[in-house]
DNA sequence: ATAGGTTGTCGAAGCGCTTCGACTCGGACT
DNA sequence: AGTCCGAGTCGAAGCGCTTCGACAACCTAT
């Protein structure tokens, strides 16, 4: 293992020299750089992250909390922990993957620790445990998700709310009239994960507003779970022609029950699904859709993360507004 | 932040003892340990990572290195990677997340600079070039997935020739004897990740003991593609009565489509898929099917590399043993 | 009773890096 | 000519932990 000392000597100068060629902290002669860089490269020195961490108290590692469960969303959580990989690399920092399971206590670890400069959150809850101790600390975070009480905390997210109510706009302006909203699994609302919640209000808001009848029916995934539910819904109103699905996985069964009862579509109903637009676009209609914006999310994060450990960057909300493409699911009510 | 000499003057003992405390390495009398473990309690101690890591040249991370693609398996990689943090995790580690965008870069980094103890290398490619890399440093590491040289090597993977073997095998049973295989993506085969070759290895070596035809056709996920695949291969085969998905963003589409055309599956046609059980049960139809095990070969993976990080543990193959679940898009070819 | 072994504790020496203060040297300013 | 300043470099002091050797105290065996 190549050490400081050694390109030091190798370099002919001392080992701060060579510190602060490699951080640029202090101005460095054009040969002396030249010559360090030169040792760097035939020695293959790399710095023991130990060691500058702990002389330094930066690990430049920012700690990533993904959810355990796998009932929501998968590939939005990949795609988002990718963004945030690949985005903190380029900023020189490395990722380290909590899962939820230890909860509070994570946190408590890696901030005691100074295992992470900072940390992101995912699946956030509305009311979620982890929060106080980040608000107990002087280690930057920012959530993906938006609890009950943002106050003292970054957080970016969809907007779930804009994004209800377009949906149902959407539908509404092609004159359906009754609208049944397939939600997320029954165990999303119960742990108040707050998007699902907010994506509830925004429909039902602009439904008020627009005069439109509208069924809420949170929905496990799976072909089984999609048929109950849309039997139910169906019952209850029979003359639903505009769905809004939320569940990823409830997507595809919804669209082949449909069409095994004979409606077609968007010519007899219109679907509007809240999905990546991988989804929207790999499903066996191309779906009119608002897409989960997952990259930008992850790389929102970091780049606020970063912000805030450079000192510059500040408590903020951000909220990406919705964008609905429309595609070959929806369309005018038939009269 | 709380130190070690904190620690050990408020527990009137030595810092040395509050480590030997820690970390068990010598006898330490019960008095004094649970004098010093209450202190521990009381300040809310955490030993710092860093300094830790510098003094005992062990950072206690394992480094994850996940595909930046999400062509393929997406829930795989993600249920592996979890599997992967939480098994860590009981074993003392914490996973660091690394995207294969670096390629072998990161495994110098990593190695060099002593951030991980050991490494995680996920989606192998047959000729992989992280490989001279990591047989050329003592750092321990173990690949999911299976390169085509394996020496001094720990690799955990899925049987795959046996999958293919006996997929093809129960379809035989069952009378059939036109099978098609819906393979990966093409980009998949183009890079020689050695899983989906394997497969089909496995599927045509039995398929000729036991005399039975075979069509293979690699199709890129979604309705389209899937159906543009599957009219070549009627087109070329009409009398396919057995069909063994491999690709598993095809799976829907494909019961879709023969639904659509007509055929009764298992009826007409019946249809093995190579995919994590959730998708086999949550599919249109509760498909027979190759379970992925995930879980298990993450489990595996952190398992063997603590091993080898604690001095036991040898260089291996672990093939796990496919295991083929019937359920109902399976069943005799018609006469 | 004494040699020898255990057991429990301590002090001190690093691990490899960052960073502060100090120093030298040349040029720019009085 | 003398003073001041900035640029460029170095030495040394830690950062908080692990670990080695030393040592005291006690407990066996002889």
């Amino acid at each position: 293992m190549v050490t400081l000392a050694e390109v030091a000597q190798h370099a002919g100068v001392s080992a701060s020299t060579v510190s602060y060629v490699l951080s640029g902290k202090r101005s460095i002669s054009t040969t002396t750089r030249q010559r360090v860089e030169q040792s760097i490269r035939e020695l293959g020195y790399h710095p023991n992250a130990g060691a500058r961490a702990l002389a330094s108290s930066r690990s430049n590692i920012i700690a990533l909390m993904i959810p355990l469960r796998t009932d929501m969303y998968v590939p939005v959580m990949m795609e988002i922990a990718i963004a945030v990989a690949t985005t903190a690399r380029t900023h020189g920092y490395d990722v380290l993957l909590l899962t939820g399971e230890e909860g509070p206590d994570a946190v408590r670890r890696v901030t005691g620790s100074g295992l992470a400069d900072a940390m992101i959150l995912m699946d956030v809850e509305l009311d979620d445990e982890r929060l106080p101790l980040l608000r107990g600390t002087d280690q930057p975070s920012v959530l993906i998700g938006l609890p009950a009480d943002t106050t003292g905390m970054t957080c970016v997210d969809l907007d779930f709310r804009a994004t209800g109510a377009l949906c149902l706009e959407h539908l509404a302006m092609l004159g359906h009239r009754d609208i049944a909203v397939i939600g997320e699994a029954p165990a999303v609302y119960e742990r108040h994960t707050g998007f699902a919640e907010r994506t509830l209000d925004g429909l039902r808001g602009r439904s008020q507003e627009l005069g439109v009848r509208l069924l809420h029916r949170p929905c496990d995934g799976g072909y089984d779970a999609m048929a109950v539910t849309l039997a139910r819904i169906l019952d209850e109103r029979p003359g639903t022609t505009g769905f809004v699905v939320q569940n990823e996985s409830a997507v595809e069964p919804l669209l082949a029950l449909l069409r095994q009862q004979g409606r077609a579509i968007p010519e007899d109903v219109s679907v509007v699904a809240i999905c990546p637009d991988q989804v929207a676009t790999q499903a066996s209609v191309r779906l009119t859709s608002v897409a989960i914006p997952a990259q930008e999310m992850g790389r929102h994060a970091v780049e606020h993360l970063v912000a805030k450990l450079d000192g510059r960057g500040k408590d903020e909300v951000v909220l990406i507004a919705p964008e609905l493409t429309v595609r070959a699911s929806s369309g005018p009510a038939s009269a």
